[in-house]
DNA sequence: AACCGACCCAACCGCCATCAC
DNA sequence: GGTGATGGCGGTTGGGTCGGT
């Protein structure tokens, strides 16, 4: 059971379209007061909606920057790449079209995109008949889960659920090599013995080799905003077609609109996804690290 | 003109993650 | 650590519109 509704139907709460004195007092008054603590906006505005209902009608429909429908060739393509590679995250395709919603292009998808996909593909069964499929094979249903398990390993889709991870456990044999190819940036170390090791004492005896087996699994604490490989990956420039070709390697460069995050390590930026910089950080990488050993904690 | 089904899309719903206490 | 509040996300719904008969 998830939590009740963030606004009972009993409330007196305006429901369904919004009208024109609604947008305007709603459009105010984040105009004054910025986006955020949507559910006091309402008080203050003086609208009889719940907050969710405010946020979603003014990130989707009332923000000054949105584009509204004509959705270009351009854009589909971009959409249609960007979903092959990321699946139903409409959020994060959003992110990469400018002036488009989730909303948006997930509308988009479900009335033009998908169905066009599925005319050229008739043997693919809508969502339908799969659930009916579902629903009476429970078997079928496990095992195409498992399926799914074992295909993750050859598909396309990034799962990218925003899940934080600030430690992994990881062996010397695994950290050894990327210490000596990537600029790691660790708050402290916690051996076996529980002992904390300063992290350039560490790399240091890495580097020197004074490192011994007995200190293998050792356990990280990463800086991830600094570690930042896969928001990267992520705020690549994805509307350059060569981003997903050429067979597993990524050759865009940024998108100098929408900067990547700050990263100590790298100097300038619009070079960080270049052919050069991108040496061992390929598709492939991301499967080897997701493939990996390592024990995400 | 009236009916009906298909389509579109804004809005809603339920769930999850995160944060503050 | 537990709990409630809040924001964010993806899936779904339902009312309006359009085109065909």
């Amino acid at each position: 059971m998830g939590r009740n509704p963030c606004c009972s139907k009993d409330e007196g709460l305006n429901r369904g379209a919004w009208t024109g004195m609604e947008d305007k007092l709603l459009t105010d008054y984040v105009k004054t007061h910025g986006e955020g603590n949507w559910r006091n906006l309402t008080k203050r505005a003086g609208l009889k909606r719940c907050g969710k209902s405010c946020r979603l009608r003014w990130l989707n429909y009332l923000r000054p920057d949105i584009k509204r429908g004509n959705i270009t060739h351009d854009e589909e393509e971009l959409i249609i790449r960007l979903h092959n590679l990321l699946g139903n995250r409409w959020s994060l395709i959003a992110g990469r079209l400018p002036g488009r919603t989730d909303n948006e292009i997930k509308n988009y998808w479900n009335t033009n995109i998908g169905k066009k996909l599925q005319k050229d593909n008739p043997n693919s069964s809508n969502l339908k008949e799969k659930k009916e499929k579902e629903n009476s094979n429970p078997k079928a249903q496990q095992s195409d889960q498992h399926s799914f398990k074992m295909n993750m390993n050859s598909s396309s889709v990034v799962r990218t659920k925003a899940t934080r991870c600030t430690r992994v456990a990881i062996s010397q044999q695994q950290l050894k090599p990327m210490v000596a190819t990537r600029p790691i940036s660790v708050d402290h170390v916690i051996k076996d013995d529980n002992k904390s090791v300063e992290p350039e004492s560490l790399l240091s005896q890495f580097a020197s080799k004074e490192v011994h087996n007995d200190d293998l699994d050792l356990e990280l604490d990463f800086k991830m905003d600094e570690f930042n490989f896969f928001s990267d990956f992520l705020n690549m420039d994805f509307s350059q077609p060569a981003s997903l070709e050429n067979n597993n390697t990524i050759s865009s460069s940024y998108n100098k609109d929408h900067p990547s995050p700050k990263s100590d390590h790298i100097d300038d930026q619009t070079s960080l996804l270049s052919d050069d910089s991108l040496h061992g950080w390929d598709f492939q990488s991301i499967t080897n690290l997701t493939q990996s050993e390592f024990n995400w904690v």
